[in-house]
DNA sequence: TTGTTGTGTTAAGATTCTGTTAAGAAAAAA
DNA sequence: TTTTTTCTTAACAGAATCTTAACACAACAA
């Protein structure tokens, strides 16, 4: 689901965080000092990092500014005892997302956190598509619309969903080849339209989301 | 740089608030109304919104669920008296990213300020472009006007991209010619006047700010 | 002022683009 | 293999858009 690194040195606190996280589903690493929280931070692979200001070996501002250095784009929370204006606002320079000075609601940290894997999953690999009444599952193949079963083919369900993972983008007939259909190939680019027309039948009737954008291609529009 | 939008009732904090912001060359709009700033805030080209709860007309943690309904990706901090762990947990599942409690260290809003627009910007890449009341988006060849959206033909968007792109600029019909219709045209150059008027009778009947630059062609003029 | 040139405006005709259908080709299943 | 399903092509009609041409008016120069 989500990778969270927690470093920091007090047991108790790690391990109440751990706890909660646990509960949740996340996977949690724990690190209890400033260069292996680093060493492991660095690797870029972390959704969350929680990070303590008071560390063995090296300390969380440091920590911080060399991973943003090193363009580590992890949502990192400090976590810390020190409430002085000045010390949050030195986090916030050396790059945190955010800043909980202790002791603090373990709920409100994990609503941060959860605040902040919102932003960060955009690449997050989806298992569910939700939009309008329709679910996609990219995984089985399947669509749901208002929850009952739609039977597409192949080529109306890879369409639909490119369509909907760019939703709000026009996209061409070339585009839509050449990442569909492969760059080799070289029929005609109104196969897109046959899809588009099946497509329409079975899911928009009356073409309310799925646009046609004349002399350009089709896209899907974004929701309100 | 960045556009900020305040939606907050107590006038006094609205004030601290802009002139911080303003001296750190932040666009600041405000809003002392709900329903108000709801409207202003979906149009979604603030970069952060600083979100008050208990507003007239329309509550806090409303409009920023249907803000985020409406796929409204601003940075959105709440700021409110209510310093209850339920309450920040609200907040934050209606969508917030950042929640500070009043009173709060002016310096550390900015410090927040900062660090979300550090994380919108980067991930941030829906491209518009903004003139007086318009906005325009490329992507979905879309175009709006006082946030309502106006059709227009392929032809009269890519003319009306071109002009705002080199806005200031007088462009000649051949100019134009060569841009949009692509240098192996060779029909009437008037063609441009018609499509001009058309803009014009779309988006500007007044032609306050798409230009005649006699014999020469057309221009938009620059207010910024 | 008068003539000339350039632009605003309109409408009709030409052209391009898309929706739709059906039939043959290709691929998958039986 | 045969049967079934899916994909692709081709064609046509209708719609949307673009372009031309014409006229009236405005701006400018002499």
């Amino acid at each position: 689901m989500a990778n969270i690194l927690i470093i920091e040195d007090e047991a108790s606190i790690q391990r109440m965080i751990e706890y909660d996280l646990k509960q949740l589903d996340y996977t949690v690493e724990l690190s209890s000092d400033g260069k292996d929280g680093y060493n492991k931070a660095k690797s870029d692979h972390y959704d969350v990092i929680l990070l303590d200001l008071m560390l063995p070996s090296m300390n969380g501002l440091d920590i911080c500014k060399k991973l943003r250095n090193r363009d580590v784009e992890s949502y990192i929370i400090m976590l810390t005892a020190l409430s002085d204006e000045y010390d949050i606002i030195k986090g916030f320079e050396a790059g945190a997302d955010d800043y909980m000075t202790k002791p603090f609601s373990p709920r409100e940290l994990t609503a941060r956190i959860k605040a902040g894997l919102r932003r960060t999953q955009t690449f997050k690999k989806e298992d569910k598509i939700s939009y309008q009444g329709l679910i996609i599952k990219p995984s089985s193949y399947e669509v749901f619309k208002n929850n009952e079963k739609i039977e597409l083919t192949l080529k109306e369900f890879e369409l639909l969903l490119y369509l909907v993972k760019n939703r709000g983008i026009a996209l061409s007939r070339d585009q839509l080849l050449t990442n569909l259909w492969g760059f080799s190939y070289d029929g005609d680019s109104r196969i897109v339209d046959v899809h588009i027309f099946k497509l329409r039948e079975k899911l928009d009737k009356d073409s309310t989301w799925l646009k046609t954008v004349r002399g350009i291609g089709y896209k899907i529009v974004k929701t309100d």
